[in-house]
DNA sequence: CCTTGACTCTCATCCTGGTTGAGAGTTTAC
DNA sequence: GTAAACTCTCAACCAGGATGAGAGTCAAGG
């Protein structure tokens, strides 16, 4: 029976894929062509090879890398090939599970660089309500106000790798805090307590401790560098005492430029100083 | 003012990276050491390109490219990085989408093999009911049964193309069938009418068609060749007739296997022939 | 039989975001 | 002073091809 053979581009072209994947294929062991003529070194597949071809397409389609394709090809074991795809619909779904992730982190940072956007500039004062927050927070083990910046930057990396260790991955992405206790705010004692990033993750261990701020008032002012957060301190206790507005909870620093392409100083970002208060008069 | 600097070893793992990363950056123009030593050729980093290095990190978990990293940290527009990041997002939804799609994809195979596990071994005659199915056809151009397989597999490959022109992806994955007018299987007439792939879809064209097959019972043979359906389709007629089942609908010849790994013949293929059935003594 | 255009060959290079290794040179700590 | 730890450059490798150069081959028409 004379066999029909097809040129390599014939069989690319029947099974609409290029040339050069078919010599892929070729020399991985995949699809090795019926004939090769000595001479020329021309490929030659049989028409049946298509059979082949359409399994290895197929199975590319299921995500399949061409080593696997090439390992279920060799030794046709239905069991085996069952377990292969089970672990691959396992992996896909992990695979889901990480871009979204990603999309909800990419969304973030949008959510971040609006809000700057939109933001009142540098050094205005504004009485704001704010929804409950939920944080994930270490002590501080040092007071880094009495430090320079990279203190700070010690502690942050403290949280983040505390927070990396309990397997919270994409860390970047979520807005961080610092704070002080009402009594020490309101004694003026600049002493950090509480290190800490916006999440509504409630992990619980022995070091991270997810806490919940509660809604309300705030009294709340934004500045745009690292060192103003120190004399903004005082400012704001005084705009507090000056509206008569009664401090009722924790200072909080926040950070609220998560996407800081600004200037590579490290010390330039978007804060907004914040306490909460409530009102005499009722 | 003296700087602290750090060595490449000690900003890694600062930074929990790869020395070789860091090297990678410094090739790529990413994060430049803000000192290198012309003799040694060492890199020597100030503590404040951890600032920098902290938001390349992060952007790269936002699954930018590092091409894009250094575009948007060199033109810092506000503006434009927004529109990026909109387009990313956009881009992640595709591609989570494509990768559910080849989730279905691959749960389907995983199906079709359990199926061809559990299926009645080749030759056995069945009464089964099946549920309502949607197919996809196009009319066949000529009449297969009258030649070998690969004048199906010219028709399959045209039904393909066209559904892929439709922007059908993953064809593979559907299970295929063709049909023969219940007329002609009565009057043991061997013409095909229509080859067509089993799919919800909904598609509706000039050449590609969408049908429902009713549910109810069917008249079903499997066969494990292609080359014995022309001689078992007079037996199916057979089945139906000695038992007094009147055949009330076209006749189909469904590939049971999607996943096709039991051999290269390509006329190895597990068919369900099948014909819908009622009953006279009602 | 010859020409021309379409095909095909091998080999090399490039893409991403790094990782790994070899072989040589440098810094740091004891 | 010496050994260990660190760093350098350069090259190759991963997957799954895409692209291109330069040379050789095939088929159809005149």
């Amino acid at each position: 029976m004379k066999e029909k053979l097809l040129s390599i581009g014939k069989m690319a072209s029947l099974n609409h894929i290029a040339v050069s994947t078919l010599r892929l294929y070729d020399e991985k062991g995949l699809l090795t062509p019926q004939f090769v003529d000595p001479e020329s070194g021309y490929r030659y597949y049989d028409i049946n090879q298509n059979a082949r071809l359409d399994m290895i397409i197929y199975m590319r389609e299921l995500g399949l890398s061409l080593a696997e394709i090439k390992d279920i090809l060799n030794k046709k074991d239905s069991a085996r090939i069952e377990a292969l795809l089970g672990y691959k619909v396992e992996k896909l779904s992990q695979d889901i599970n990480a871009l979204k992730a990603q999309r909800r982190a990419v969304n973030r940072a949008i959510e971040s660089l609006e809000r700057y956007r939109k933001s009142p500039r540098p050094g205005n004062f504004a009485l704001e309500y704010i929804e409950k927050r939920r944080i994930l927070a270490i002590d501080c083990t040092h007071n880094f106000y009495d430090d320079d910046i990279h203190s700070y930057e010690e502690l942050l990396r403290d949280l983040r790798l505390r927070l990396s260790a309990e397997g919270i991955s994409q860390i970047h992405s979520y807005n961080i805090g610092t704070s002080i206790k009402a009594r020490d705010f309101i004694d003026g004692k600049m002493k950090a307590d509480q290190i800490f990033l916006f999440s509504d993750l409630k992990e619980n261990t022995n070091k991270v401790k997810s806490r919940l701020l509660d809604n309300g008032m705030w009294a709340c002012v934004y500045i745009d560098n690292y060192d103003d957060e120190l004399p903004y301190i005082p400012l704001l206790k005084k705009y507090c005492d000056d509206h008569r507005y009664h401090v009722s909870g924790d200072y909080i620093c926040e950070v609220m430029t998560g996407f800081n392409i600004f200037d590579d100083d490290p010390k330039k970002m978007f804060l907004r100083l914040q306490v909460p208060v409530t009102f005499n008069n009722r």
